[in-house]
RNA sequence: GCCCCCAUCGUCUAGCCUGGUCUAGGACGUCACCUUUUCACGGUGAAGACAGGGGUUCAAAUCCCCUUGGGGGUGCCA
């Protein structure tokens, strides 16, 4: 049997890194298997949901790798927003009535505030009291034709269930678990885990790969497969994500914005490789690795049970780690369109320039610099703690006398027109500092920086230098 | 409250199913040293964990139970 998964977000909001774990895991489920992966839009509360984040989700999950083979507007089990397939829903509601395993029901809010609270403070599970559960369907009838707006309850069956979760293994939800629950609104529009049981059938999704929160209530998806005679799918609720307070994470955590990385500049195979180990091992323990090198060996076994905190400074690392392993080639490729043509950047012989890249101190932010590159990417700003050592700097005696020498040095190349320092230039800056001007050690290195750059830390300069104009060195050094 | 899930270094985890090879391995972070045209990178090393208690067993991180702790669910949200 053909693997088919599907990842259902709802648009209510960007995508975030949860959300983007979920979808990596069904997607990485599907291809090691040579399946397909779906992708639906679950977008039947009309409140929340909005079309433009949904185009924004979609967007994020392309910038992160994860095509789909069938969604909106492409595939044979359509249409793929919940939102178009509301005559499936109805069908199957309808025939839930009609079966008597559904019925209508006319509680108000309040009637149903009411209940719950008296459940509570008898200590009965505060489910519903089964108030319409045998009201005749000719009066219900009735009462709609008058115009009254019931919502429909699923009569949740009396007798435990057993899941076998991939993930967590054998669950079994006991009898009375939940009481009758809603399936459809009374404003008609139908509640996820009915949209969710019929189209994962009609779909012929084969494994749902989901997150923890969605486990509890399974057993309500159980009762429909159930009571729709629908095959159901093998489950794998994998552990949540979670804040530094060990809560599930969400905006309080601050960044969970998968767009928020994708401007920051992390890489998406960093981003993606990193929201795979939280929560999946490698059989060989391998941290680095791309989609393509993992897909083979993705397997549910290998899914960990607990719940995992979130933590920007692995991510970090491994985005350095996955920086440092583009070619030449790739990093040009990313940095084209925002060097200028005649950047010594694409002089030919710019491997060690290439190399200066993953120097950049953040280096995550590198690529978004790149826009303002002439005027601000070598403006380096220093940062509030640098402040002391820079004075430091600046105040020791050999510092003036360096500066005296790399500005006439400056005025000496652009002279001669030429934009750039090159490699040379600065070996020789250094060398004539060190011989002649007799400065070594901390002040040499750490004076060149200041100088140069304004900052006490940052790339190589070796590095760093040859790529800025000299206008922009010149210009920096009119403080000394 | 009720139900479900979970529990190895600060963090992510390996090991658990199929007890012994675990004085518990790796990675991030931290610290130290080395290297170095600063920082970074790289190298070497250090500190750092089986939540607690009972069982079962010759033997338990591994199996069972309880306690504690954490999380999730309990919606006419998904």
């Amino acid at each position: 049997m053909t693997v088919r998964v599907r990842f259902a977000p709802s648009p209510t909001g960007h995508l975030h890194i949860g959300g983007l774990r979920t979808a990596l895991y069904n997607f990485l489920l599907a291809k090691s298997q040579g399946g397909s992966f779906i992708l639906r839009i679950e977008d039947t509360d009309q409140e929340r949901s909005e079309k433009k984040y949904e185009a924004l989700q979609m967007e994020a999950l392309r910038w992160a790798g994860i095509d789909w083979d069938e969604g909106p507007g492409e595939g044979p089990c359509g249409p793929y927003r919940q939102s178009e397939r509301l005559s499936f829903y109805k069908k199957y509601a309808d025939r839930l009535i009609e079966e008597d395993k559904a019925f209508y029901c006319f509680c108000t809010d309040e009637e149903l505030a009411e209940m719950k609270e008296k459940a509570v403070k008898e200590n009965r599970p505060p489910h519903y009291d089964g108030r319409y559960r045998n009201y005749p369907k000719s009066e219900a009838l009735q009462r709609i034709a008058a115009g009254e707006k019931p919502a429909v309850r699923f009569k949740a069956s009396l007798k435990s269930f057993i899941l076998e979760d991939l993930v967590r293994g054998r669950v079994v939800f006991p009898e009375n678990m939940v009481g009758d629950f809603v399936i459809v609104r009374s404003n008609g529009l139908p509640i996820y885990n009915f949209c969710c049981v019929v189209d994962d059938w009609l779909m012929k999704i084969t494994h749902v790969v989901r997150g923890e929160d969605h486990l509890s209530n399974t057993v309500r998806q159980l009762m429909l497969y159930e009571a729709l005679d629908a095959s159901r799918p093998q489950f794998a609720h994998v552990s949540l994500l979670i804040g530094q307070d060990r809560q599930k994470l969400s905006k309080r955590h601050g960044v969970v914005s998968v767009d928020h990385y994708r401007q920051e500049g992390f890489l998406p195979e960093a981003m993606t490789n990193y929201l795979c180990l939280l929560g999946w091992s490698h059989p060989q323990e391998k941290e680095i690795f791309s989609q393509n090198e993992v897909v083979d060996l993705f397997d549910t076994t290998r899914f960990t049970k607990a719940s995992a905190i979130y933590d920007l400074e692995k991510l970090k690392y491994i985005n350095g780690q996955h920086l440092r392993r583009l070619s030449n080639e790739d990093i040009l490729k990313r940095c084209e369109k925002f060097f200028p043509k005649n950047h010594p950047f694409f002089d030919g012989s710019n491997s060690w320039k290439i190399q200066c890249i993953s120097f950049f101190k953040d280096q995550v932010q590198f690529f978004n610099q790149l826009p303002g590159l002439l005027d601000d990417l070598f403006r380096i700003d220093s940062r509030g703690d640098d402040e002391d050592e820079l004075k430091a700097i600046r105040g020791l005696e050999s510092t003036p006398v360096m500066a005296t020498y790399l500005k006439s040095e400056i005025e000496r190349l652009l002279s001669e027109n030429k934009a750039f320092a090159q490699k040379d230039d600065f070996s020789h800056w250094m060398t004539h500092i060190k011989k002649e001007l007799k400065i070594k050690g901390k002040p040499l290195f750490k004076g060149m920086r200041a100088v140069l750059t304004g900052a006490a830390q940052g790339p190589e300069l070796v590095g760093l230098i040859p790529l800025t104009p000299l206008s922009v060195l010149k210009d920096r050094m009119k403080r000394y």
